[in-house]
DNA sequence: ATGGTGGGAACCCCA
């Protein structure tokens, strides 16, 4: 089984480079994050037209999600208790009996600002509904645009970086707090070298320049940690023409 | 030196 992440920023602007993936990878999950479109004009027919089924949760202009898979997801949920909101950012569903949570994390601005603590309380909330989930299901996967940098070894930068949003201790206690549920970060359990990045900010030329962080991840239960055979991050689309400035990152499980 | 680029909307917000 081979699951994916993308943040695609619009996916009016990137569904070309999404069905080009989808052929390319052949992935039986793909998340979504960034949609940015309501769901009345959502693309449904030229991504089942590639062979895949689709749900979504989207909203104008901002945020939006959607989970593709060659099995028809199953048991959706877009929205959690104690978190009565419009941002469309979570979207859960069943597919091949694992249990897929995908998650667009609120960016935060800055700390000390109202949307860090508005991040804080979301990721507080989304914890709580993981820890129901596992309650519910074996296997789940948490996967999506997490909007941290899980330590120093995910950032081209540290010093510059040091305690600024995405990077600050209290998103990382709070990303930790969501793998202390029981979940391994499926990059890090094939790769312990620091210099491997999802997201490069559009500004300052900084793909070229190597300026990126890995905020992009696959989390998985237990057992599904131990059945992963490849985990990677796949800068090709990031080099395509006017690409979003995520790229995908992938996980295989012997699954 | 506190910038810049990109997407979407509508002359500003968000990342």
């Amino acid at each position: 089984m081979k699951i994916a992440s993308w943040n695609v920023n619009s996916l009016k602007v990137r569904l070309e480079h999404v069905l080009q993936w989808l052929e390319s990878a052949q992935p039986d999950v793909l998340a979504l994050q960034e949609t940015k479109m309501t769901d009345d004009v959502f693309p449904k027919a030229a991504i089942e037209a590639a062979g895949y089924h689709v749900v979504y949760a989207g909203q104008k202009t901002y945020n939006g999600v959607a989970i593709i898979a060659k099995e028809p997801p199953q048991d959706v949920i877009t929205d959690i208790p104690d978190l009565i909101d419009p941002q469309r950012r979570i979207l859960a569903a069943t597919v091949n009996d694992v249990r897929i949570i995908d998650l667009y994390v609120v960016n935060g601005s800055a700390p000390g600002t109202e949307k860090f603590s508005y991040k804080l309380n979301w990721l507080d909330k989304v914890t709580q509904f993981i820890e129901q989930q596992m309650s519910e299901y074996d296997d789940v996967v948490v996967l999506g645009d997490f909007n941290i940098a899980p330590d120093d070894r995910d950032v081209h930068d540290p010093d510059k970086w040091y305690e600024k949003i995405l990077c600050t201790t209290e998103e990382r206690n709070a990303l930790n707090k969501i793998l202390d549920l029981g979940f391994q970060d499926s990059f890090r359990l094939l790769h312990e070298d620091a210099g491997f990045f999802s997201w490069w900010d559009y500004r300052m030329n900084g793909f070229v320049r190597g300026l990126g962080l890995r905020i992009d991840l696959i989390l998985c239960s237990e057992e599904m940690s131990e059945a992963v055979t490849a985990s990677y991050i796949d800068i090709e689309p990031r080099q395509w023409e006017r690409p979003s400035d995520h790229t995908p990152v992938v996980t295989e499980f012997d699954w």
